[in-house]
DNA sequence: AATGAATGAGTGTTCATTCAT
DNA sequence: CATGAATGAACACTCATTCAT
């Protein structure tokens, strides 16, 4: 799937965490090599440059960062248990991969660097393509009402569970989350659930 | 209120704007200074440090922050109503602090350093609480449904927002928003309605 | 004359002396700063960059390329006099800056500086059109020949000096030169007589 | 003549084109090894270092700069037609392994590297010589006058050559040389002859 | 009260070279 | 015999900060 290295993948995955606990430009390449207990000058020998490191990062996962749910589809299962099911799939897979969201949220916010956006939009236009199909599916089934703006539901997927994410000092108070561990559990069990009700809601409540 | 001189708020102003386009690390005090067109030894003389003036722009901009909606819920209006107030009032006020929460939401993340927690804490306790009674509220007249995790409300509210906002040129493409205008008028009329009627659909309907 | 203060002037003095020495691109700022005893960032400060550093060092010193010869023609000399006082001087000058001619010829050869051409055309233009002015001079006095290329007199005077400068060495030995005063002498003695020697046995022969 | 094998021989080659366009410093091992389409570790490999690389190169054109003149004065010519030859020759010699000599002038300059000078020394006196048998033999023919500083001939035979080729931008807007065939032609024709014009007259006429 | 001058530490990157294979 | 992988040292440069005035 990757043509890189295992002494590549290590940097990868130092870097993947360093830059997503301090941002790109709070990372120092010395620190990096520090940790992944490398010469420094590997960085610019095996990636190129800083920057070009970052991308790299961002090839290596973007593979992960793909939706894979066709086969998910192929039973007969209903409308609202696909959403529920797309939902999980989700939050579960951005949540094992929350140091690269991580990172690309704020490298996207910023004006600095051009990450190769026509990558991820096309990511992001098939996720929301197999959502509206599940949409269309229930509104044609006459489950989900119609006056629906299908486009900010993933927007409100994603950002309730980035909003947590970005806030967890704030809600490891509040719900007692103590360790990774809990805050992955409350994740899967209680956030995950509150949006699944939040979205059926939303498509089914007419208002 | 604050005790900044003009020449201070002028530097508060530009550090806000650098340091939500490129991040903190990523703006360097020469370039604050050459905007502001100050010295450079004036951040430090004024403020410390620079870690010191991201400090001072938070307090300087903290008071923002809090929502003040006291005497927006004297009037005898509905709990649905107070509902699609408080959502309204709050997206308003993250949209025109954007670049504040755009700081504040990288810097949170980061584990490099520990912004002072505690004001935000109150703050943001402060502002569940209050959506916590008007909740109370429709719970009480039983037009709004018991079991919801009103903790999370907040996140689906601003985190719809966030995202949105984050993901900018993929939205502004999908809805044809060309300019800041086009991008705040489609918040105000669309992406807070939207909302809306997420939560009141959450909060309404029973599964 | 020169904006650049003392400070300023020691560096540029230490960078003329190693650039001719090593070359511009086999000097390092670290050994520039070392021997100058100054900050390795000053130069950065003061100059911008190493580059601009050269380009300041040509420009401090580009007032003394050109030759200031005109209150030297007012007396009543004649043509021959006056091409022996043009060497004389334009060696001598040449000489005074062996250093900066050092720079200029290397740099001027390289293809990978462009240094700003325009003021050096202009120089040698103006020093061109001093001896050619003096030539014409002689020929309309019938003391110099007509069928001789002027523009080629120039290499052969500066020619010769820069050969004889670049081989010292060779003529060291050759000439018992022990010291950089010996050099000097022989430069100022014989050198010079020898070039003025030539190019008036050119001027006056006819072949 | 040389045990350099063809790659080593390629090497050489690119190494003696970046060399004279950039100097020794300004040329990296990666440059030559990227345009020579060979492995960077080549060079240290066939030549052991970068310097051995620039002595190796000296050494492979060493030969090409003596020059072989045994032949030319077995017949019977005048002194002064010899000393056109000479010049001719000298000339023809040094234009077209000038990518050398830039190297060797400019090397030879700096005070960073000692190239080899007993070999250049031995070749430069052996040169001279001939150029002393021939003005010897015009002398004794009184053909040319006794007063004349043989030993600094040479600098104004090459070194009008080396400064109209060091000026070569500036030349080629007076004559208006504008490709390389131009500046060949120019050399050949023109500069040539006011070289010989120049060492005749200072041969043969008296001051 | 304000600033120009200056600096030490740190940045990302490139260098020539080495070495195991 | 030849080379891809790797490295320590050095590179030019930028950083936030200090300090004398």
């Amino acid at each position: 799937m990757s043509d890189f290295n295992q002494k590549q993948i290590e940097i990868l995955q130092v870097a993947e965490q360093l830059f997503a606990e301090k941002g790109f430009d709070g990372t120092s390449i010395r620190e990096i090599s520090k940790i992944a207990k490398i010469n420094i000058a590997m960085v610019s020998y095996y990636f190129g440059s800083k920057e070009k490191l970052l991308e790299s990062l961002i090839l290596f996962r973007t593979s992960d960062l793909k939706l894979k749910l066709e086969n998910l589809f192929d039973e007969k299962v209903s409308p609202l248990q696909k959403i529920e099911k797309f939902i999980a799939f989700y939050i579960e897979k951005v949540n094992s991969n929350k140091n690269m969201y991580q990172i690309l949220n704020f490298e996207n916010s910023t004006k600095k660097r051009v990450l190769d956006s026509a990558v991820f939009t096309a990511i992001k236009k098939g996720n929301l393509q197999t959502l509206k199909n599940i949409i269309k599916e229930g509104q044609d089934a006459l489950v989900f009402k119609k006056n629906v703006n299908v486009e900010l539901i993933t927007p409100t997927i994603l950002g309730t569970y980035f909003y947590f994410n970005m806030n967890k000092p704030f809600f490891g108070e509040i719900f007692n989350l103590e360790s990774e561990n809990d805050f992955n559990d409350y994740v899967k069990f209680h956030l995950t659930k509150h949006i699944q009700q939040t979205v059926k809601a939303l498509l089914i409540y007419e208002n």
